[in-house]
DNA sequence: CGGGATCTTGAGCAGGTTCAAATGCTGTGG
DNA sequence: CCACAGCATTTGAACCTGCTCAAGATCCCG
């Protein structure tokens, strides 16, 4: 095998640190749209029914009645569907400041099944709560459009990936989505912690935990990044950009 | 090579003839909400705004502003996505009675690209007439969440088709959900033709082209069902659902 | 009737999967 | 605080599904 370059030391990553409730989805949105004198009624719910998951644990499963929607304040979450046959088939990671659970609203049932990645604090929102909001509040409705049409464009986006790029264009596409989401964040977007494991982002990208690991290794014998175990720092964003391609 | 058994004649299908604006997805949602006394105005806008798309025409492009959202009286479009290097994702195929567009409402622009497979009579409905409406209707607003919730679904079916399922498994669940979808329009579920053309299919499916072809072969050859070109009849459903997988 | 598009079939190839095994973390209980 | 069990990650090697390329057949439209 060829001698493969030290891999530069990757530098610690930001603590995930309790934030505000700002960060939240809801709250940021609610703002957004309504000014620094919006209801605040909502917001006080929301901020009370705090609650923390442990790694593994469930949010929610399919077709349980929908209860409540879930504000992330801090970890991470995936979701996912499945097939009658027990294949699972992972549509999301969710970092903070996302909203899960919102596409229940129709069906009053869930259509997807999420589970925290990592100890995980949420603003749990009833859904009778929501529902009375956004019967007043126009710009309630507003968002909770806004984020199931954001669904829809980030599936869009996967089923592109999935059904079009080969294993370094899905992993470039990921590595730069997450990043530009951290971004998104203010968190580093060039360098972070990936909280889910080598299987779950092969599952998610469709391809084997193996092919995941080469294509890492891979790039990091390119330069194209620095990895070591979960964390990740990327060193040529424009190049892998050019391997992502759209 | 083995001989193979010579393929049942399929029946003749159904034509698809002009059908009252009944069929139309906003009518019968609007219908079924507000009972039958529905305010009309709506309706007739919406049964006024006739228009029609030949083979190959484009309804509408990715990043063009929101002009209307269209309900399809009858024909058939497909939608797509396309990486920047001009690749090309089908994302779904739409016949009589659904509704096109929506996902647009938040951005006011279209996020993905529409072309008709066959002539196709659309009822336009422009979008400041349905957002007028929907700020006074509630059940319009309803409606507008179920299609998008709809949306959201179908795309995590195909996610994990694209995602978990082979070749066979593919066009198996391919051919029953376009069966299912017939049959809810009051077609017949077990003998249909195709508007797309095998590049469509496979492209959708995610497969060569060539793939599809020889999986029809085969399921012809097993007995699951019949084609000659583009008419399919489906013989053996129970073993389709089998193969299909979830 | 001609020509382009669509569909079908064959043969060889390749990217990615599967299976197997070694190594390295992590966190848990004693 | 350490040992150990279990899980995650990495790497190798063989295999296989589905792709690509190529050519022929068939259809459809003007």
């Amino acid at each position: 095998m060829m001698p493969r370059r030290p891999a530069p030391r990757v530098a610690e990553p930001e603590v995930c640190s309790p934030v505000t409730c700002k960060d939240c989805g809801i709250y940021g949105l609610c703002r957004e749209v309504n000014g620094p004198d919006v209801d605040l009624r909502l917001l006080e719910t929301i901020v009370r029914n705090r609650k923390v998951f442990k790694r593994g644990e469930l949010l929610y499963r399919i077709g349980e009645p929908l209860r409540a929607v879930y504000a992330i304040r801090c970890g991470s979450i995936k979701s996912y569907v499945l097939t009658n046959d027990g294949r699972v088939q992972i549509t999301g990671f969710h970092i903070t400041g996302e909203v899960l659970g919102l596409g229940a609203i129709v069906t009053n049932q869930y259509m997807s099944e999420a589970r925290a990645l990592e100890t995980t604090m949420v603003c749990e929102v009833p859904i009778d709560v929501l529902e009375a909001y956004s019967a007043e509040v126009p710009s309630i409705r507003q968002q909770m459009l806004k984020i199931l049409s954001q669904e829809i464009l980030d599936n869009q986006e996967l089923m592109l990936l999935l059904g079009k790029k080969n294993a370094d264009e899905r992993l470039a596409t990921f590595l730069l989505s997450l990043s530009r989401r951290f971004q998104k964040r203010s968190y580093s977007p060039s360098q972070f912690n990936l909280s889910m494991s080598r299987s779950d982002i092969g599952n998610y990208l469709g391809m084997a935990e193996e092919t995941v690991c080469r294509v890492f290794t891979r790039f990091q014998d390119d330069g194209l990044i620095a990895t070591e175990r979960r964390r990740v720092q990327l060193l040529d964003q424009d190049r892998l950009t050019s391997i992502a391609r759209g």
